[in-house]
DNA sequence: CTTGGCTATGCAACGAGTTGCATAGAAGGA
DNA sequence: TCCTTCTATGCAACTCGTTGCATAGCCAAG
């Protein structure tokens, strides 16, 4: 039930509504779980129901009224208690890497081109995780000295750009063998 | 369906039953993609009954029968197929992420030990892995030179190692984020 | 003026993945 | 002798996550 976690940590950094939440996660939780604006209004219901949340239905001019969640108490020892019980180390899942070795079986070259969008898709993503370190924790608008919660999700963010980074040297790699292995074909 | 393309190259590799492929799960294959032999089971009786899979039950002294699954043509043309196609470059999933920005929230201190674990068990897997590649891919029993499929098994492995060394240097800085916050404690 | 995009919420159906349990013979250690 | 582990397969129930669709008013561009 991670993502009920998440949600917890999103809406004590500030309450939002299910949509807020939904884009949230496509920005700065996003670099590190994902979902999507159903799954996140199915587990919000759920945990107001069982009174982890509570609702302020907020009326908007020109725009839809919006349900704003935020926690009390029993979502915050939920939270606590979730700290102080250990997780397991997940195993990455990668599913250009099944491609990759799959590439064994078919033309190894066909993949060259999905490889090459991939890598710009992790430079796009370093280059905005990289502008958001400056914007939020290292450039001249960024508040010193940074309290515990702005260094913790900093140390987050240079998680995300460490990652972002190994991943487009690896697919360097990739393309590099992928392009000896095209100049001297064997194909199974 | 990604978890039935990771099957395909897998008995592509080399034909096993269920159970061996579990164990390649948690080994090699496992690498990128991971999967309960509950799930293997289950995806292993639905591609054969859509004829991409082949099944020979194989009668073995002293152990239970066993079935031994292998590709067919249109499991091929499946896998064929699929490498064609584009598939979207993938977040990264890190529930850990989620309870460093979660512990702005309680007391940081408490996530220390940890980490350390996780530290460590990422440090085995990278020494696994190396010892994997000396094995197979770099050491004086390698062949030379190797074949498509050992090459891009290997920069798949390759990919596998750098993970686990950005892992362990991030988990260093989380380490030292958070020993530097105990010392000066503000739990929000 | 119509089309498409943005805010905002939600249902229904499906597929993916996890957890607990069950069976069953053989081998090996306490 | 009993207990555990290993090989080997599988069912049932559940939660998690994805995809398609629906509603509905507002705004801006063509």
């Amino acid at each position: 039930m991670a993502l009920e976690h998440a949600i917890l940590v999103s809406l004590l950094e500030k309450p939002g509504s299910g949509y807020e939440l939904a884009r949230r996660f496509e920005r700065s939780i996003g670099y590190f779980w994902t979902a999507t604006h159903q799954q996140i209004y199915r587990v919000l219901k759920r945990m107001e129901s069982e009174g982890l949340l509570a609702v302020r239905e907020l009326s908007q001019q020109s725009r839809p009224d919006k349900k704003e969640y935020s926690v009390v108490g029993p979502g915050r020892a939920v939270l606590s208690q979730w700290l102080h019980q250990s997780i397991q180390p997940e195993s990455m899942r990668h599913e250009l890497a099944v491609k990759i070795r799959g590439a064994a079986f078919d033309d190894p070259s066909v993949l060259i081109r999905e490889v090459e969008r991939h890598r710009q898709v992790h430079i796009d993503r370093l280059a905005h995780y990289q502008a958001g370190e400056l914007r939020d924790f290292t450039g001249p608008a960024a508040p010193t000295p940074l309290d515990a919660g702005q260094e913790l999700q900093h140390v987050v963010l240079r998680g995300g750009i460490a990652y972002e980074r190994m991943t487009i040297a690896w697919l360097d790699d990739v393309l590099g063998t992928l392009r000896r292995l095209g100049t001297s074909p064997s194909p199974a």
